[in-house]
DNA sequence: TATGAATATGAAAACGATTTCATTCGTTTC
DNA sequence: GAAACGAATGAAATCGTTTTCATATTCATA
């Protein structure tokens, strides 16, 4: 592989003006420029990486953390992500905690050994007293899940604001037995909600019934167990409040297989508004989240935060969450989509 | 920052002792090596990654193509790639073309610039004549997607047996006019599953009737969209051959909604056996893809060409597929699965 | 015509690791 | 008792850039 001494050696220029030409610094003539130019086109030439990082102190790689990314709302999390970083020069690693704790410490030590410039947490698996010593060593930027803790910047979304919505809309409905659906007790989005699920029913005089709680849906797969687990209750709910569409299509699903009619017997809220929302019969309703917002916020505050060095300190930037009315609570009846 | 330098004052000795103490070289005694490890902890000391690339002239990276992640395909093959790498104490970059040639070539100069050492091509979008010269940089490894004049390891999928088994399957239960959904025209993949779509056919004195070819179907709008267009011809088909389980989700939603019975009016065949397929009423015949074993496979490869430093040379690694049959071709009948 | 910018270039010192090559001890071995 | 060897250590070169200085040239200005 050709090196810059070799373009040196073959203009007879030294690696001084080479150096200037590759970063575009005035004070070359045009000549030279010209002479340099060609010498590295023939020669094939093209910086190294690693001794540009080395002597920069910056890699142009971010990473971003999350528990899985077969779950389709991270799936598409990455996707925005890596679009944005990309239009700002940047590559990401993908760092797959599968929820553990030690997973994502181990990830951590990418930023120690400056393998990235800066880490955006999608989810969190340690207290924040685990992860705030690597905050030395570059900027952590919380982006959809969040922690009270953390004095650093943080783009996430108003989940209680969406937990209420959607249950605000079964309790007009005439619900008064919802059962409530979440992924995981350690995420502070699932409390959110939980708090936001709560507070719609207090406004109704009803109290949280935990017979009515499943906190560990996830999947497809979650939501038909849970459907079977609701159905075997002695008092059955007749809504459900849901964290993911797909835990939503799962108990639709199997709920339909078993012969209840959705929404007379079972109204269905998911969250997410993904694609799987339009294809099941009935549609789903649910809450839309500003995903793509969400990615580019995340993305250009920590690229400002590696420029300014400048690493602790909170900051929150909210985006708002929507409620997308479909079939699978409203029926047959006429329904439109409201903020 | 702490460097190798810092550790060495500390101690007393010299980098190089140092530096044999972080990588377990041997002629260190017992006495300086506790003295070098404590210095490191007390230090907070981490090997410099770019340092250590620079001189090592290897970046434990690798990078990924795949068009976008949001398929979930794709979803599932990052998600083996990234843990198969891991072991291997590999990160991975991800680079989403979005079906660009020219997002292809850009992505390919990680490789150039040494800042990857290796790529994963899970999908192609540019002529092998134009990817061959990034081969006197680092390996290139074919997984999933494939090119016959590439003179590179590929690790692939039988996708002729697949189309085969899959339109077998709807010729043995009497279905002549059969669909054919597949994603890209480019794709070799999807060319590969056309052959043995078309070899079943012939097996069957039947021939290929292009009014039945749609050739841009990806997502669930897309089935969809062509469920309708299908219906919209004149002699319409009675079944379908799909080249992803979400395209095939899409048709029996829509025909569903349409007033449509599935199988009976339509059979309807998948491809990727996604957890969608468990999921519609009734439940999807798919083809199984071993993506784990696939995406492992390709990881092993290339991490043994970093090596051995051989990138040239082709060599085929195949994997099978199997069919999955459920109620989307057999309807209430009993039915299972065959190999 | 001397003076001070502005322009153009290069030598050498970083960046932070690893590796090659010497060197210094002990210990065997003949 | 000298030669040979193994264990333990360090000085300095190296990986491929960028940047800091220093120097040389040109050119306008007083």
């Amino acid at each position: 592989m050709a090196t810059i001494e070799d373009v040196a050696k073959l203009t007879g220029l030294s690696r001084t003006t080479i150096s200037r030409v590759i970063n575009d610094h005035p004070y070359v003539s045009e000549e030279k420029r010209k002479l340099v130019l060609e010498a590295m086109e023939k020669l094939g030439y093209v910086p190294n990486s690693s001794a540009r990082s080395l002597r920069n102190q910056k890699t142009s790689i971010l990473a971003l953390f999350i528990p899985r990314i077969t779950n389709p709302f991270f799936s598409e999390l990455v996707e925005a992500t890596e679009i944005a970083a990309g239009e700002h020069g940047y590559q990401l690693i993908i760092c797959q905690t599968r929820y553990s704790p030690e997973k994502e410490l181990n990830y951590m030590n990418l930023l120690k050994t400056k393998q990235v410039d800066g880490v955006i947490l999608a989810s969190i698996q340690n207290e924040w007293k685990k992860l705030k010593p690597f905050l030395q060593y570059g900027p952590i930027v919380l982006c959809n899940e969040f922690d009270d803790c953390a004095n650093v910047p943080t783009v996430r979304l108003d989940q209680v604001y969406g937990g209420y919505i959607a249950t605000k809309h079964l309790l007009e409905r005439g619900h008064t037995k919802i059962a409530y659906c979440s992924g995981g007790y350690r995420s502070n989005v699932a409390k959110s909600r939980e708090i936001g699920f709560r507070k719609a029913l207090a406004e109704y005089k009803l109290t949280f019934d935990e017979r009515y709680a499943f906190r560990d849906a996830f999947h497809i797969a979650d939501g038909k167990r849970v459907f079977h687990q609701m159905m075997a209750l002695s008092e059955q709910p007749t809504a459900v409040f849901t964290g993911s569409d797909e835990v939503a299509a799962g108990i639709i699903s199997e709920a339909l297989r078993s012969g209840y009619r959705i929404p007379e017997d079972l109204a269905v809220v998911g969250f997410d508004n993904q694609a799987i929302t339009e294809l099941t019969n009935p549609t789903i309703t649910t809450v839309h989240q500003p995903v793509k917002q969400m990615a580019q916020k995340a993305v250009d505050i920590i690229i400002e935060k590696i420029q300014t060095k400048k690493y602790e300190g909170k900051e929150i930037y909210e985006f708002p969450l929507q409620l997308i009315v479909r079939a699978s609570t409203v029926g047959s009846e006429l329904h439109e989509s409201e903020a």
